[in-house]
DNA sequence: TGTAACTGTTTACACACGTAGTCGAATCGG
DNA sequence: CCGATTCGACTACGTGTGTAAACAGTTACA
């Protein structure tokens, strides 16, 4: 098993469409992302490409094209790229994040109500 | 004044440097990183030239070597690299992280326990 | 005063990334 | 069966990054 490379962020948001659907073809991808980013057909072909060399997606032969799926679970990016921002910034931990943003008063009053229904259910464990 | 360019990864192990001792020698900063990371002076030296083009440090002469010095406080980067990172992965909000680490048993009781205070206090206000 | 030591500046280079064009093979339509 | 179309694979290219050596100017010591 190789080391799981890892995702730019270009790459991030063609896998994002493959999370949203299950599957998609090269053409779905570009449809799906027309609006949001221009990039041309060819762009997002070298990025399926790509997520295939690392590993992160797979290619079903169908006719004459490819179906791709996600391999890598959304959820595991979350928590590698999480885990490793954090650790870059945070000491590896949220809550000093979230003392910083707090500190910043960038806490919207839907963050406070979120997280303390969140702690609400923690304890109740 | 110049849009703030982006801080690569080496370069804010470098500048994490200066906020913390508030300034620095080129050869301060090597020595500071020595165990940490493995990188030769000139490596340093090659940071320090960036960082300083890029706007986030000073460099003050003093007899025949330069004292750097930041200029980027680093409240101001931890926000703009917060916000990024919770922008591209949580729609910009820090409750759907912590909610995420929390799904994922990654909350330390420590989390929990600086969380809630943290909670008290802003209902306090 | 000449030369060694030091320190910043220049140059280097491989690799990842964003972005996209070209090519060759397969296929579809007539 | 042949030309047109359609795909994926290959190639391309500028820029940022990590990493560092070479160079040049200046200072300090013998």
């Amino acid at each position: 098993m190789k080391a799981p490379e890892s995702i730019s962020e270009a790459e991030s948001v063609v896998l994002a469409v493959l999370w949203e659907r299950g599957s998609a073809t090269a053409e779905d991808v570009t449809a799906a992302l027309g609006e949001q980013r221009n990039w041309q057909e060819s762009t997002i072909k070298t990025l399926l490409s790509r997520l295939l060399q690392k590993g992160a997606i797979r290619a079903e032969k169908n006719g004459r094209r490819f179906i791709y799926s996600p391999l890598l679970a959304r959820k595991q990016w979350l928590s590698k790229e999480s885990e490793s921002f954090l650790n870059r910034l945070f000491g590896g931990r949220v809550a000093p994040l979230v003392a910083h943003f707090s500190r910043e008063r960038k806490l919207s009053k839907r963050d406070i109500r979120e997280l303390r229904d969140l702690l609400r259910d923690l304890e109740g464990e």
